[in-house]
DNA sequence: TCTGGGGTCCTAGGACCC
DNA sequence: TCTGGGGTCCTAGGACCC
């Protein structure tokens, strides 16, 4: 090929407009806070927390709880004195209005690419590759603004060549006003990673942190020049894909298209202790509806199921015993008769007297497309049960959850979760709209 | 005394994420 | 008294096969 020879001013112009990779990684700013505060004004200013199930620990946290000391993930009965003394908001966890508002926040970031990773209910990666690199700190403050206006959610928005140095970007972000970062364009990052504490990074864990320290590695910086061999060699292959994409090389896709789930959880702490078996089934066989009925809804079937009971790791002076077992359907299902059939047999088979339950559970795995079961084993009798699990999920739909269930679910269900300060605001509720007073 | 070698598949447990 | 819930992926080791 012949050598292209520019022009002075053609090639000044090539090198200020360049479309390199970029990925912008935008987090919501304590998320659920945030959440609670559209509906009630009144603490927006103030120090603010929502907690986990159950009222369990500290999930979220505003900026002046933060201040006052409170830590992520502390149990809320221990955080209970430096919130009573500061007058701390309390809000259990509402998280149909999370997902509501997290649908519009992502709603939103697609009008300015359609291409975007949904990576958890308040953080979406997106591909803004085609946006020049010298305008792409005006885009990240458009989106910011635009998400703010629409939506009503601050966010932090960071922007790099991959997605560990875009979460890098994020962190930066968090603690800048404009709550926007880009890392495009800068040639030596060094200085930024130096900065950067080894367990900020992303894919660093407890353990991966202890490991690195002991090994003298105590920023981004350090690792992104350890050796591939020998991350590899000694951690794995996650590891090693880490300190490349510090590099700046692209090793983690991003993935636009949602994959089908491979297993669907349903557990829950009990609101008291549950000692009686009776009890115990009712709850696994509420915990199987649940999850057959988001299985269904997605269109997959469940190759096996699983059931775990536990007292609390916190108080063994009752005596601790955890126990799970599995069962293999002979034809994957998603039939909740079924599900609860196989369930409640494991949990005759794992129950124990004298114990203070804490918690269970129900797992469906080896999830996989309804579609192809049908192909292969479908009769008139299977047919029936679709169609009578269809009427279940519309009715339940739309007259609310366990409005049809089954006998053996329980009515009392004395084992509920605790929601003692559920701000109750429902956006599909009417008379949960915020009322405004005009004149 | 001395007990192959190489491949696949599955599972449990651990580590990570939010 | 009170300590969340829901995912994914990787690795080591065992079972099994030829």
């Amino acid at each position: 090929m012949k050598k292209k020879i520019f022009l002075f001013g053609e090639l000044s112009l090539m090198s200020s407009i360049r479309f390199t990779k970029k990925i912008a990684l935008v987090d919501c700013n304590s998320f659920y806070v945030s959440c609670e505060r559209l509906f009630n004004p009144k603490i927006r200013k103030k120090p603010v927390v929502v907690l986990s199930n159950n009222d369990g620990c500290i999930i979220s946290r505003s900026n002046e709880a933060k201040a006052l000391g409170i830590k992520m993930g502390e149990p809320y009965f221990k955080a209970k004195d430096i919130i009573v003394k500061n007058n701390v908001q309390v809000f259990s966890s509402n998280y149909s209005l999370y997902g509501d508002l997290s649908r519009r926040v992502m709603r939103t970031l697609k009008r300015f690419n359609s291409d975007i990773e949904i990576y958890s209910i308040d953080e979406a990666f997106m591909d803004l590759s085609n946006f020049p690199d010298n305008e792409i700190a005006d885009v990240g403050k458009e989106i910011r603004n635009t998400v703010l206006q629409w939506t009503g959610i601050p966010t932090s928005i960071g922007i790099a060549k991959t997605k560990t140095l875009s979460k890098v970007a994020n962190h930066i972000a968090k603690k800048k006003q404009s709550g926007v970062t880009s890392l495009i364009g800068i040639e030596n990052l060094d200085p930024i990673l130096e900065k950067i504490e080894i367990n900020d990074i992303w894919g660093v864990g407890r353990q991966l942190t202890k490991f690195y320290q002991k090994n003298g590695i105590y920023n981004a910086k350090q690792l992104k020049n350890k050796s591939n061999t020998w991350i590899k060699k000694s951690s794995n292959v996650l590891s090693s894909r880490t300190a490349m994409e510090l590099r700046g090389i692209p090793c983690i896709d991003l993935e636009k298209t949602a994959s089908k789930r491979k297993s669907c959880v349903v557990s829950r702490s009990f609101g008291k202790r549950v000692e009686s078996f009776q009890e115990l089934k009712e709850a696994v066989a509420n915990y199987c509806l649940n999850a057959s009925e988001k299985v269904r809804s997605e269109s997959l079937v469940a190759k096996s199921v699983t059931v775990f009971v536990r007292t609390s790791p916190f108080q063994r002076n009752f005596g601790y015993y955890s126990n799970s077992k599995t069962i293999d359907f002979p034809i994957a299902t998603n039939n909740s008769i079924e599900i609860v059939k196989a369930a409640v047999s494991i949990l005759e088979s794992i129950f124990k007297n004298g114990y203070r339950y804490q918690k269970a559970g129900v797992m469906l795995t080896g999830l996989s497309n309804d579609t192809e079961r049908k192909n292969l084993f479908s009769s008139e009798k299977d047919e029936k049960i679709n169609n009578l699990m269809r009427s279940i999920d519309n009715t339940n739909y739309r007259y609310g959850r366990s409005t049809l269930s089954l006998a053996s679910a329980g009515v009392h269900k004395k084992w509920n979760m605790r929601r003692e300060y559920s701000s109750k605001i429902d956006t599909a509720d009417f008379y949960c709209m915020p009322k405004i007073r005009i004149g």
